[in-house]
DNA sequence: CGCCGACTTCTTGTCGACAAATAAAATACA
DNA sequence: TGTATTTTATTTGTCGACAAGAAGTCGGCG
């Protein structure tokens, strides 16, 4: 019908055009409104947000650096695939770093931090109670990026932020085909993180963390060792 | 001969010159010939490498995103600092690194592994023979990181890498003040893991490793603190 | 009928120029 | 003389245009 975004041009301020793009496009490709290997037109891009290539250009390079879109040289550049075939290494990077995020968390947290972390806990469980599924994915991995910025290590948090970002796709493919049925148990278990945290136990968070993510693991890998024929390319 | 880059032009081809920068500004920045704070100018690089800023700018956005640069918005970009501060946050993620990917790589490497692992250990071992500071950091990053590539998990490949270009900078700080004497201990340390990584002994390959890093960790840790009046800001 | 080569087209990579934003310098004023 | 304000200067952010590289297309030839 109408073009969704050629007349208005809201009279961007200078730096800001990098970042909308940028976090517009990572929340695409993340809630798989961009699935992978779809393509990604510079062009397109440019008429879409009503500005030049350059901008768009730079967003795309942080995208692929964080690995969330491939470029092939001289030709064209797409959303980047699930390695389905490798899947064991993402839970086991992610697994690890729920335990250790969970457990400095535990030992470095500031007063502070416990609002910031309940208050994601808290749509968290909102989000399950509405039985939204991108909403309780996305502050899944909102809930624990906060847990891991109390535990202050910024190379922790990097890597993690990286596992929870690909972890949004493959929980978003897992409860797209599971009928978006959500269970009240990952609130309670969020809830047992929290107060371990809150008191200082590094052992139990460490804990809680570990049963936490491999419980997850666990269903995510049954579902889709069951469904083993999804080796398809998507 | 003649000027080191400025009649030179010599047809580079089309998508490398991104690359190129990328890395030699890289290898500044990590050996320490760009210290700390040092102002990068755009127009000045595109001068010297004798191509447009855009190419520049791609790279400096990439070398961002690793962390090795900082930029204020419309304002300068300049080599990012060390945390002198934080540097336990470091340690501990590096300490874990080298147990993971050493562990890892005992568990997964392929035969057609070793010999790469060893050719970098051989030029980690020559450089240690001849006292070469700069040479025997470079090599030791590549050592590790060529054992990382043999646990084949990506997410820490991807940790690990930028862990050791950090520590290649703070390697260097300790070496140049410390005389530049390159123990023999290393390389022998070295031959044990690769021994363990062979004969697949996961549990000694995690020892060794956890052994191998903390040592490093002391003794860097030992200067630093010996010389707590280094926080300036370098 | 099928295979090989020139051509077209489409996308990316690079360029030079301009405009905005900010810091530094210069000026005016009390 | 010290401070506020204007001016200048420098660096970044953005733009439109052009050229190179690669896939697809079409025609020619065996």
């Amino acid at each position: 019908m109408d073009d969704v975004a050629s007349t208005s041009v809201p009279e961007r301020k200078r730096g800001s055009g990098v970042k909308m793009v940028y976090e517009l496009l990572r929340d695409e490709i993340l809630d798989l409104v961009l699935p992978p290997g779809s393509p990604i037109d510079e062009v397109q891009l440019a008429e879409r947000f009503g500005m030049s290539r350059t901008p768009i250009r730079e967003a795309l390079v942080r995208l692929a650096g964080e690995g969330l879109i491939d470029t092939l040289p001289n030709r064209s550049t797409m959303v980047s695939n699930i390695d389905f075939l490798n899947l064991h290494t993402f839970f086991d990077a992610l697994v690890l770093m729920y335990r250790v995020t969970t457990r400095l968390a535990a030992q470095y947290h500031r007063a502070e931090d416990l609002p910031v972390i309940r208050a994601h806990q808290a749509r968290f469980a909102a989000a399950v109670e509405a039985q939204d599924a991108l909403a309780m994915i996305a502050t899944n991995a909102a809930l624990h990026s906060a847990i891991a910025e109390a535990g202050r290590n910024p190379y922790y948090i990097s890597l993690f932020n990286r596992l929870l970002s690909e972890g949004r796709r493959i929980l978003r493919l897992y409860y797209q085909s599971y009928g978006d049925r959500l269970p009240q148990q990952f609130v309670d278990e969020h809830e047992d993180m929290i107060a371990a945290i809150e008191a200082r136990d590094i052992e139990a968070a460490d804990r809680l963390a570990k049963e936490h993510a491999e419980q997850i693991v666990r269903q995510i890998q049954t579902f889709f060792s069951r469904n083993e024929r999804l080796d398809m390319k998507l």
